[in-house]
DNA sequence: TTAACATTGATACAATTTGCGACAATTAAT
DNA sequence: ATTAATTGTCGCAAATTGTATCAATGTTAA
């Protein structure tokens, strides 16, 4: 199974923004929503998407700023949504960064076409995987093959979940990762219903790295929280 | 014995198409140039080529015009080069029958890979091959003779379908590739429902270049996404 | 403190995915 | 047309991951 693209939609409009994540998610795309500019910004931190689909028109800190933002930031390429055929808008949208507009109401077939457009446009960077070994308590992770070196010079097999469980703890030691966080990051996906995969990675992964797996000390639980890397990791070149 | 690709280029700016030319034959390519439109249209119809390379900022008849008759007339694939990032001429274009496009000033090696990526989608052509011939974990690949030579000497015969999947995998070093895109890369054909085609080239594979096949290093499986190859090419001239 | 509740750990089991040998189908060579 | 080589399909075992369940543990309210 491969990875779906991840679509954010940005739009004050909950008329707007339901049906048409409902309708992505049909096509085969992964979408996340947001009502405004600021929850839109906290969704681009945390998680990786590779289209963002942007209501102009928003109250509070206006969408063309979030479009200029993304842009400069090395972001994902914007689609602009514009309620009234405002050719004054079309322009600066574009000049903006943005990569394709359209005006409400929208065909969402043609959107569809001009998401796979520009999908095709900006390659996903597939899971490039940072070829960065590190070590951490006397450990030396390698991503590539998923396994594990002791200092003593013993190996240790992960798997592949495990392996990319591991790597996202080190990218984030000393701070709490909540499920919903660390299975968008190892799996790809959204948590459904009482989703306990990752509580079950965690305890394959303890009982492979830690000293007595029964009293953890480097991947601890946050009651209420979720887990966290209790030990300091250092990238080797 | 083996025919090398021929790409026509079309280009008004001599100090763009020659180098380009130069470029591309340095490359493995046989390549023919046009400074315009009738020109282009000229060695069409005389030769048989398998990719164009086109500006659509041409004086004359539009480059534009010229990349819909050569979709419509079953022609060769198409590469669209753009002088100015103008967005709106890139969706045109995609949408008139072109492969893909890019913006100028672009990378060199960039459109070398994009020119590769093409030819494997139109794999229709007899016995053309990308002859670029790679170094990777003490091997010399050989596309041509599908063959491979140790860095011991020795050598190591594949079959057609090993040797593409090899070039595929060396296109795409740390990248973890699904079995569509593979199957679609190496055969190009969709994948049929269980199709597991990929994992026995990749099997077979395994058995002639990894050290220990039952613990492969070289094409490493990552569970539910696909497989990587994990080392470094180095891409000879 | 204890009772009630929510969250987590551990285990077993089910579902999915992969490795690979055997054989059939296809393609190329003679 | 026969034969050989290559590629695709089938099937089963092994590996990996997800789900269900219950015990253990932390939290909160009386």
């Amino acid at each position: 199974m491969h990875q779906l693209h991840h679509i954010l939609i940005v739009d004050d409009a909950r008329d707007i923004r339901e049906p048409l994540a409902q309708y992505l998610k049909k096509n085969g795309f992964r979408a996340t929503m947001a009502a405004n500019a600021k929850e839109a910004r906290q969704h681009l931190k945390e998680t990786k998407f590779e289209l963002v689909i942007l209501d102009i028109m928003m109250p509070g800190e206006d969408g063309l700023q979030l479009c200029q933002w993304v842009s400069n930031n090395d972001g994902p390429p914007v689609i602009l949504l514009t309620a009234v055929a405002d050719d004054v808008s079309k322009v600066v949208g574009l000049e903006i960064g943005a990569e394709d507009y359209l005006t409400k109401p929208f065909n969402p077939r043609e959107l569809l076409a001009r998401i796979k457009i520009i999908l095709r446009r900006f390659p996903k960077q597939d899971d490039t995987i940072t070829p960065i070994q590190r070590k951490f308590a006397g450990m030396l992770h390698d991503p590539l093959h998923h396994k594990i070196t002791r200092d003593n010079g013993t190996e240790l097999e992960l798997t592949t979940g495990e392996s990319r469980l591991l790597s996202v703890l080190l990218d984030n030691p000393f701070k709490i990762l909540d499920r919903s966080k660390l299975l968008d990051l190892v799996a790809g996906r959204e948590p459904k219903a009482y989703d306990r995969a990752i509580d079950n990675t965690v305890s394959r992964l303890r009982k492979k790295i830690e000293r007595d797996p029964k009293s953890p000390e480097l991947i601890v639980t946050k009651w209420g929280g979720g887990y966290m890397l209790a030990c300091d990791v250092e990238t080797l070149l």
